[in-house]
DNA sequence: GCGCTGGCTGAAAGCGCTTTCAGGATCATC
DNA sequence: GATGATCCTGAAAGCGCTTTCAGCCAGCGC
């Protein structure tokens, strides 16, 4: 069924029924309900490629994210969504599993969709995709990019301040041997996490020590990490991970090797994700705020100024619950509770 | 830029560009070389739009689900998707929450898109509209929609099989008290699963007692219910679940009241997600193949013969993990392991 | 040398819509 | 009753592509 056809059955040319649909206010109440009974009569639904090509807007708004299986991502999608659903606006997803390749391919597939506007969440970019795609006359909005471009609107999180707090935090409940569990290697936001984690131990001083290992995005990849970890002389009492998501493999791994949390090792996360407090031990970890991550990619999408970019930073907050606690041999008071 | 203006550059016809792109052997390699050159040159990316219209065809498939942080849903997407990438289709995700308004939105949505095929795998689809849906001309397959429908192809899961394995499981490891958490009530198949779990409790006869209680789809609903089914007369010892996604709010639940699992209370899932072997402890559960569902969906779509529709049917597989056991009381001798 | 076939290419139609533009009604105003 | 002004509507152009169709040019057999 296509527009014309049903101009056609309401005696009625395209272009009236074109108006009525778009909700145009230069059509006679008659003429509309004529126009509309039909509409509803032969369930007509307009096709979206030609709206697109002939009104030069697909309404549509893309989002290219690492993990889509890493609730921290599903977040900050669902927030987005929202908003954009509020204002009729679509929004496509793709993953990307942390590969340039496909990185290159989405942005390609989303250029190719003309989205309106694209987030790219994503911690694979480098600055020469930056660069090429803030060329394209699309709006874009980064995440996590290191340290911001002069001509693009990013949104970044001071992961250093939230690892710095979250090591302060376990130092003064005892801890001296530290672990850290990471991404796998190479991509920059990443890179960096597991940096601030070093500069942070290393300004502890000699009395601290620490060792750092990684894996995949995912639980499996934590517990694997984990397990290098323990396996490794160093025997941590505290361990950080990069996010959430790995943690939850961290604290089957612990489990798997009879090491209790928190008493034997304390564990912290990233991001809190919704899951974190509903683990047994309920995580410790770092809030990243994931609606509004989504709502400010939203706003920066749709009434940001190309001209004028912004560059948005979020303060992290250290959340402590029961996956942290005393080094063991320390006095048992809890610090926090 | 457009086709034309790189076919301007060039020195050819759109026509010939149009061929190029979409590979026809009817094209000179030097006319193809060409071409090329000024594409990669000028960065040119087509519009899907026009290329949707003119072409006739989306290359695009869509799939709505009920709850997209549902990894059991995601399972079976990235399935999907993956297939449909090999085969140079791309897939639009759209999710429900449950409510059939917003199931009523998406249908509307994909079809404005054109997609050439369409996977519903919601669990608030009704027979109306199942009816209106199977009427367009446009491959659909539809996953748990209870009882299958003549003429529609539809890929099932014996929810009632694995119930009932799961359940004699239980009870022959001695539990004789069974509590149900279910999914918020009113929807199809998931009062199924209750109704299921209620037959089976009642063929076990006098000797067993039983309880439901339901909550959302998430951990806190599961939480929630489980609370509910605590907070009652009957101290279930064994919890079975509708989906993992929820039961790990109901492990939390247990450990939040100081209860063991499964030394005093036993709890199985439904679905195996990734989750359920890192949990601690991890998740006795019921197998549905998520991937295989996904790659069903897709053949369905892409290869299906909308005239002779098929009944697919799964059968699931009871997984056997660390939070089950011997019902209290009962010689402790673990049965499986 | 002529007609034919086959391989390439371009002109043009059209996919289903939006939007401008012009014109016919309708109405108030003088 | 003429004159604009206002309101609505339809014709038509065009969005960027695909695809048919016709035509051109080689090369071939006779």
């Amino acid at each position: 069924m296509t527009l014309a056809e049903v101009a056609r059955r309401a005696g009625v040319s395209a272009a009236t029924v074109s108006r009525v649909l778009s909700g145009s206010p230069a059509v006679k109440p008659s003429m509309r309900e004529r126009v509309l009974t039909v509409v509803r009569q032969v369930n007509y639904l307009p096709n979206v490629h030609a709206q697109a090509l002939a009104g030069g807007r697909s309404r549509t708004l893309g989002m290219i994210v690492s993990n889509i299986e890493n609730p921290f991502f599903l977040g900050v999608f669902m927030a987005l969504e929202e908003h954009a659903t509020q204002q009729e606006y679509e929004v496509l997803v793709e993953h990307t599993g942390y590969r340039r390749e496909r990185l290159v391919a989405s942005i390609r597939s989303m250029l190719k969709r003309r989205v309106e506007g694209l987030a790219v969440i994503v911690s694979e970019m480098d600055r020469g995709l930056i660069e090429e795609l803030a060329a394209q006359d699309v709006p874009v909005v980064f995440y996590d990019v290191g340290r911001p471009a002069r001509n693009i609107t990013s949104i970044r999180v001071r992961y250093d301040r939230g690892t710095q707090r979250t090591a302060e935090y376990l130092y003064s409940l005892g801890h001296r041997r530290f672990g850290f569990v990471g991404h796998h290697a190479g991509l920059g936001p990443l890179e960096e996490r597991k940096r601030t984690f070093t500069e942070v131990m290393e300004r502890f001083g000699k009395g601290v020590r620490f060792a750092t290992a990684s894996g995949m995005d995912s639980p499996a990849g934590g517990r694997h990490a984990a397990g290098d970890l323990l396996s490794g002389t160093l025997r941590p009492t505290a361990i950080l991970c990069a996010n959430d998501h790995m943690a939850v493999g961290v604290l089957r791994e612990l489990h798997d090797r009879g090491l209790r949390v928190p008493d034997d090792v304390s564990v912290a996360g990233f991001d809190n994700i919704g899951l974190a407090e509903h683990l047994c031990p309920s995580l410790t970890t770092v809030r990243i705020p994931q609606r509004m991550i989504g709502q400010l990619a939203f706003e920066a999408l749709m009434f940001g100024d190309a001209a004028k970019p912004r560059d948005i930073v979020i303060e992290p907050e250290l959340i402590v619950r029961e996956s942290s606690g005393p080094a063991p041999g320390t006095n048992r008071r809890r610090r926090i509770d």
